[in-house]
DNA sequence: GCGTACCCACAACGATTGGTTGTGGGTACG
DNA sequence: CGTACCCACAACCAATCGTTGTGGGTACGC
């Protein structure tokens, strides 16, 4: 069944009319007839009585009517579902439970009726999600690129927002029982980081940390999934992990676990939005604004040497990436 | 857009390879890769990642995936809306107050999630109600043939029910206060009954029922509606009409009309159905046995010569029109 | 490491469809 | 009774959709 056909058939019912209905088409009115007769052929019954002065519903016509506007509605929404700008801001997190998944909840739950689709291109290599984004499959991403060289110039990179490292501990920990602790405190202590992919932004990012401040930081091992993890922390005496302050980890209260923030300096994994630098999402701009309302560590914080710009609020709001037209 | 192809792609989907949906489709992988090819080419984005085990949605596809389904039951619910035998079951009633749609209102109150369409087809002559019933536009009709020669072999007619009349008369009428009245009560009142077409079963009815009673029965003039007559017999001294006993009529309270019954004989209406002689709508059937239900107006009755013969509960029970298959 | 099996895409070709223009029949209206 | 208007039919052309045949690419097994 052909819709175009449908879309006559239910104008030539407002209308009565084929004449008018195939001029508001732009094709002739033998076309409407035909594609009418057609229609009917198919259903096997008869929708319009002609008559002198133009054309009238039938019963089977009236009662195909409401079908066919839900079957012409359904289809619009079949097309505005795909067609870029006017489906739903996709946006790809690591993972679902990371901080930026939660960034993207508060965002949903303060923008009532926002179409978001939150999704995960579960790839290790933030190239490929820099083509993902540059192909327009999805609208922005929360990954990095250490190397600005390897930026192509239709894709930006812009700082979404900080999140700060904290120790995650089991309590037979030696660093259990600290309200806070400092990088320097942290040094000769095991720090287990399981599932850092080879090659990804984190393991950049935890190859500068681990020089800069002396560190163990271990992501050797293939990664079982956070249970695992959790399950090691608990019982164990000498490994911690780090997290990121706003990541969701849920673990079952005779765990014991115990979330350490980490001060003088706070240590800030950059995340970063990547998104086109042309025709962005028309939703991207209220995301950004809300980007903007979160809080920023406090002075002093460590970020690693590719981290993009922090710009202050105020340009921000004055640089929206709507605004930006390169070229 | 094609909804062949959008079945293809929901098939796809689901199954992740063209071969195999090809084969449950009846058609060739390469009618299925070219259908896909051709939805990506007027969407404008790409629905499958082809992979060398078949292929998988990409996001884009996921979207759309939801919306194609729903497209298509769309489409399946517009075909089955006009499919005979599946649509809803379409009655012709004379007009929304009559007993006939009393009946089928009752009907429906019984049945709940029954589809029932009640239409008026406002045709006068039974014949073109007849023709509509053969061509299966409706499924049944509330119309008579009074001449048993008209009726064409793939239409029959069957007794539904009878519709006793009563006087209806204004408060200075000089039969306002009788509790009922016999026919031979009647004889030299002015009855008017507007709005009777000629040439119709009722003109047919009233004709006979004046001469076998010897009644004055007036149609003449034109028919203004039901509020015209009501707001006539209010004021009246000396007009009365016929109404069913189960006609739906509504006056103002100041208004004071009285239906009066009439007895010894009970002249009734007798509300035929017609029907197609093969492969009647299977809903048919429960309305028929709801017909059974209703009560038969006490003995002794009046009927017009051409009244169908009222079959005895049991017997009628016994001859349902789906067990009717002529030639 | 290479053949095999499997999958999808491309090419070519015939049948069908959907569009056009031109024309005709039928009904209301003045 | 002529005119205006509407829809259907015929003929023709182009585009589409189906087919068969073929090729490229990847996983799997020997």
């Amino acid at each position: 069944m052909d819709t175009e056909a449908l879309r006559s058939f239910v104008r030539a019912a407002e209308l009565g009319r084929f004449q008018r209905t195939a001029e508001e088409l732009g094709v002739t009115q033998q076309a409407v007839s035909k594609r009418i007769a057609g229609l009917e052929r198919e259903l096997g019954v008869r929708l319009f009585a002609r008559t002198a002065r133009g054309v009238e519903l039938t019963l089977d016509g009236q009662a195909f009517l409401p079908h066919a506007r839900s079957v012409v509605a359904a289809v619009e929404r079949a097309v505005a579902a795909v067609r870029p700008g006017s489906r739903a801001l996709r946006i790809d997190v690591l993972g679902l439970r990371s901080a930026q998944a939660v960034v993207l909840h508060e965002y949903w739950r303060s923008h009532p009726g926002t179409d978001l689709d939150v999704v995960t291109l579960r790839v290790t290599d933030p190239g490929v999600a820099v083509a993902a984004v540059a192909a327009g499959e999805v609208d922005a991403s929360f990954r990095s690129v250490t190397d600005p060289g390897a930026l192509p110039p239709d894709v930006r990179m812009i700082h979404a927002f900080d999140s700060p490292l904290e120790l995650l501990v089991g309590p037979r920990h030696p660093l259990a029982s600290a309200r806070r602790l400092t990088p320097a405190q942290l040094r000769g202590h095991r720090i287990w980081v399981p599932g850092i992919a080879p090659g990804s932004e984190w393991a950049v990012f935890y190859d500068e940390l681990a020089t800069e401040f002396d560190l163990r930081v271990d992501a050797a091992g293939p990664h079982f999934g956070d249970e695992v993890l959790l399950d090691t922390l608990a019982e164990s005496a000498d490994v911690a992990t780090f997290v990121g302050a706003r990541d969701r980890y849920i673990w079952p209260t005779h765990y014991d676990l115990r979330r350490v923030p980490i001060t003088d300096p706070v240590l800030a994994y950059p995340l970063s939005l990547l998104l086109p630098a042309t025709n962005p999402h028309p939703g991207l701009r209220a995301l950004l604004t809300h980007l903007d309302t979160l809080p920023e560590p406090p002075e002093p914080v460590w970020r690693p040497s590719w981290a993009p710009p922090v710009r202050p609020k105020e340009s921000r709001h004055a640089r929206r990436p709507t605004d930006a037209h390169p070229q």
